[in-house]
DNA sequence: CGCCATTTTGAGTAACTTCAAACTATGTGG
DNA sequence: CCACATAGTTTGAAGTTACTCAAAATGGCG
């Protein structure tokens, strides 16, 4: 059940049997399906519980008065889509559905709980935490200087790396769920622009991208075309591992 | 010492004197003096303490190898720059003086003990590190959607908001430490744009800068301008207050 | 007073947007 | 299983925002 959760938290944790079961069965208390393009909670709701995604795709976002949208962060099967956010009033985002989308509601007392009944776990929860926050500074660096080009290439390699990281991405590829909309939104361009970014990246050979599947044939020059390296996601061991979680 | 930190922790949770107590001791256990311009602590770097601001302006900002930089935060008097990131093995980003900072160095083990000592401050600090993240969430909104104009208005306003919560700013105005430069990497324009920006909002009577000087005529009118609402900075208390910290 | 950093101005340009339409998948009901 | 509707992708052309380069003006500071 929380297995992509296990598999990602054990980049830096190394969990014991009892943390690892105290994972799945918060992670089997109440499941809940989202449809695709369905919301799972909305900007201005107030947050409940903690959303563990279990299978699927969905985002983060944020949106104007006047409809401009920006998608802050793309959530894949093993995310915590709002740890501890449950403290707050209310959602300052909407998180949305991808694809069809199956996750864990964890309730926070729950949550908390398996924070405070291991340390290995408060620490891999705390560590996920920080992972998120590094990549949601990425993506305003990556929205604040990068060139059309070398946006898409980033956000290419970082999907890619990530689905890896919990193993869903086999060999030189992985699927891509979202559309060139929601690419736009993400990247902070316009539908056309991302058609002819890809189209660029195409003619380049790093990758082909056909319905939702994407393949990439050249991980190397695709990570140089983007400015990509992956240690801002924090994947190699090394850290202090202690913590605590409100 | 901890004065501009306990102000804000206000704005969320009831600090008992203990709870102050302990806050002021952790900010006062080591002092470090910052020279505008020089770096607290850079990408790569091994982070070994809580980073605290006491005084002065500093920044957070990520680099590319060809020098484009983007400014991802600044810090106020009572920021803590990086709350638990002592976990991580390095830096993913640095952090820079803006001004001439004081800033406390609290010790990881102190800082956890702190927490774990009183479940309010874990709270407390578990709510700040969640506006933090909306911030940061706002930031990419803002450089990803809106336009030059907008953001600038938009950075400005929340430049004053956050003064104000921890009683820095007085009436109309406040403090604009960073350069234009400085500017334009935070808001991912160029200085140029930038200057002229600036010059449109003046000629707008929306606000006046001369120096360090900001002054704010018409919040309102400046809100508006950068589609800035203030509720992505969660300053009114109305959470559940339980927490844990790694 | 003179230096250096910062701000301001001007002119030409590039990157990306907008609008509008055509084309291509995907899925639905008959 | 086809016909149709709808969502998504692709193309073209024109427009706009913001960038670059370069130089002048201003201001802070020793």
């Amino acid at each position: 059940m929380a297995a992509y959760l296990i598999r990602k938290l054990e980049h830096f944790a190394v969990l014991s049997d009892d943390d690892k079961r105290a994972l799945q069965l918060a992670a089997s208390y109440r499941i809940r399906h989202v449809a695709a393009r369905e919301d799972v909670i909305r900007e201005g709701d107030k947050p409940r519980h903690v959303n563990l995604m279990l299978e699927g795709y969905a985002c983060r976002s944020k949106s104007l008065e006047d409809g401009r949208r920006q998608i802050v962060a793309f959530f894949i099967p093993g995310d915590i889509c709002d740890a501890c956010m449950f403290m707050l009033k209310q959602m300052d985002h909407s998180i949305g559905a991808l694809s069809a989308v199956k996750l864990a509601e964890i309730p926070g007392e729950m949550f908390l709980d398996m924070a405070r009944n291991s340390p290995v776990i408060a620490a891999a929860l705390a560590w996920n935490a920080l992972v998120e926050e590094a990549i949601a500074r990425e993506w305003t660096l990556n929205v604040g200087q990068r060139s059309a080009y070398e946006r898409m290439a980033h956000l290419l390699c970082e999907f890619f790396v990530r689905l890896q990281a919990v193993g869903l991405a086999s060999g030189g590829g992985c699927e891509l769920p979202m559309t060139q909309a929601e690419l736009a939104d993400a990247l902070g361009l316009s539908t056309v622009h991302v058609n002819r970014t890809l189209q660029e990246l195409r003619a380049n050979h790093l990758i082909t991208l056909r319905g939702k599947t994407l393949v990439i044939h050249d991980l190397p020059a695709l990570q140089e075309a983007g400015l990509f390296s992956p240690t801002y996601l924090h994947l190699e061991r090394g850290g202090h591992q202690s913590a605590v979680v409100v």
